[in-house]
DNA sequence: TCTGGGGTCCTAGGACCC
DNA sequence: TCTGGGGTCCTAGGACCC
């Protein structure tokens, strides 16, 4: 039986969202950017039409955004989050197999369903724009390489209106199509790789698609062998249905301002492990290892530049984040040099571990760990239903002058009792 | 003034072992 | 003059993704 794998993708993810609450902005350029407004994160497609890339630094559009009156929005990752799991947990009703594959992305293998999979597509899209607001298009092909390249059809020509599927049509239609698709349009083929593949030679992706799988693995890697078996049909990358466990945790932030103060990076150094710690118990894990980094903007060529990292090795693995702190704060303080501006600063938990796989020793204070736990799931079940941060290390400041800036935000409409939209009186 | 954050996978090269 | 070979493990760094 022909695979069938179908990949769902909301269209402009972030400005979706904000236009499910503000109607109005439907047919207006509308933005969201990046923490600390920093970069533009997600276009809509009048944006885009004008020319307008992504992750591009806001302040540098200030001007062709005022000229064409582009609206703005800092990101609202508690809407988007909201609503990306409002998404999948309807696209989930579509198929017994689905991979969540990011924020605003979701496999589904259609594999032996029996419908018409393009009108089964339209019914998906019908769906998601019912219920949540939120425009999707959908591609359908016997591979996840191809069902992105679908999508991108999807997404691009008008004809297929926003649902392709692959399978539906025969070799030289589907060569043809391929051949108008710039190879850097493959998913797993980046910048860096583009340029080598054009003196090979190769354009399209039906250049790729025809090229030696065994040349591109000697002269890449193996990454691009299995790139031209998935164009070619040949799926070789599995449907990942079970979210598994992360294997390291960042967290990582740059400041509103920049700061050459160690009581700041301290600061921010605890309140970035407490939140990785909390991440860690969401997933029921033990990390062995924190890395602490800081660094100075390295846009600023011009002024003294340091950056540094370290490792620092727990003496058990442990999800406390007393502990992770600790040896965060005694890290940051190795590397911390004075006299230069610091622009951010972030912590990675390393070597992690489910909880149950906690080796014993003959030295295990079981008191203290027990206790430690009783300690942080209190402090969890607190920030869960009054609010995170209600709860935290006094280490983290009640300052915070190196906050990130967040000048538009839109309501947290859909996670907030006191933000919830309130319709006005007729 | 102002340039994001959080991940994964792969490879090369060094250290070490027998 | 002549100085092995094969294997594993670990880490750093590159490339890529959204």
């Amino acid at each position: 039986m022909q695979r069938a794998i179908a990949l769902v993708d909301c269209n402009n993810f972030y400005v979706s969202c904000e236009r499910v609450f503000q109607p109005k902005l439907e047919g207006k350029p509308v933005v969201v950017l990046s923490n600390n407004d920093g970069c533009v994160v997600s276009r809509s497609q009048e944006v885009k039409d004008l020319g307008l890339k992504m992750a591009v630094p806001w302040y540098q559009m200030k001007d062709l955004a005022k000229r064409h009156g582009i609206i703005a929005f800092s990101s609202n990752y508690s809407l988007y989050a909201d609503l990306s799991n409002r998404v999948m947990s309807l696209l989930a009703q579509f198929s017994p197999n689905q991979e969540v594959y990011s924020i605003d992305e979701s496999f589904l293998d259609l594999t032996g369903i029996p419908a018409d999979h393009t009108q089964y597509a339209q019914q998906i899209r019908e769906t998601i724009r019912r219920c949540v607001g939120i425009p999707v298009c959908v591609g359908i092909a016997p591979s996840k390489t191809l069902a992105k390249l679908a999508n991108h059809v999807a997404k691009k020509n008008a004809r297929f209106g926003s649902a392709c599927d692959f399978n539906a049509l025969n070799e030289t239609e589907l060569n043809d199509l391929l051949a108008t698709i710039a190879v850097g349009e493959v998913w797993g083929v980046g910048r860096r790789s583009v340029g080598k593949l054009n003196e090979m030679g190769i354009q399209s992706v039906l250049d790729l698609k025809r090229f030696s799988a065994k040349r591109l693995r000697e002269k890449f890697s193996v990454v691009f062998e299995r790139i031209v078996a998935e164009l070619n049909g040949v799926a070789c990358l599995e449907l990942d249905d079970v979210v598994s466990d992360k294997q390291q945790i960042i967290c990582s932030r740059s400041f509103g301002a920049l700061t050459s103060l160690l009581p700041d990076l301290e600061q921010a150094v605890i309140a970035y492990a407490s939140r990785a710690a909390e991440k860690l118990r969401q997933q029921h894990s033990l990390a062995s290892g924190i890395q602490v980094y800081i660094r100075t903007n390295p846009h600023k060529e011009r002024a003294p530049q340091y950056r540094q990292a370290i490792l620092m090795p727990l003496p058990e693995p442990t999800d406390d984040t007393r502990l992770l702190c600790h040896a965060a704060l005694h890290g940051l303080r190795q590397i911390f040099r004075a006299g230069f501006a610091y622009q951010k600063a972030g912590v990675m938990l390393t070597e992690i571990i489910p909880r149950s796989a906690r080796p014993r020793t003959l030295f295990d204070d079981v008191l203290a760990q027990q206790k430690s736990h009783a300690l942080m799931q209190t402090l969890d079940r607190i920030n869960r239903s009054m609010g995170s941060g209600t709860l935290k290390l006094l280490g983290e400041g009640t300052d915070k002058t190196w906050a990130m800036r967040r000048e538009n935000m839109s309501k947290r409409y859909t996670t907030e009792w006191d933000e919830l939209m309130v319709c006005p009186a007729r």
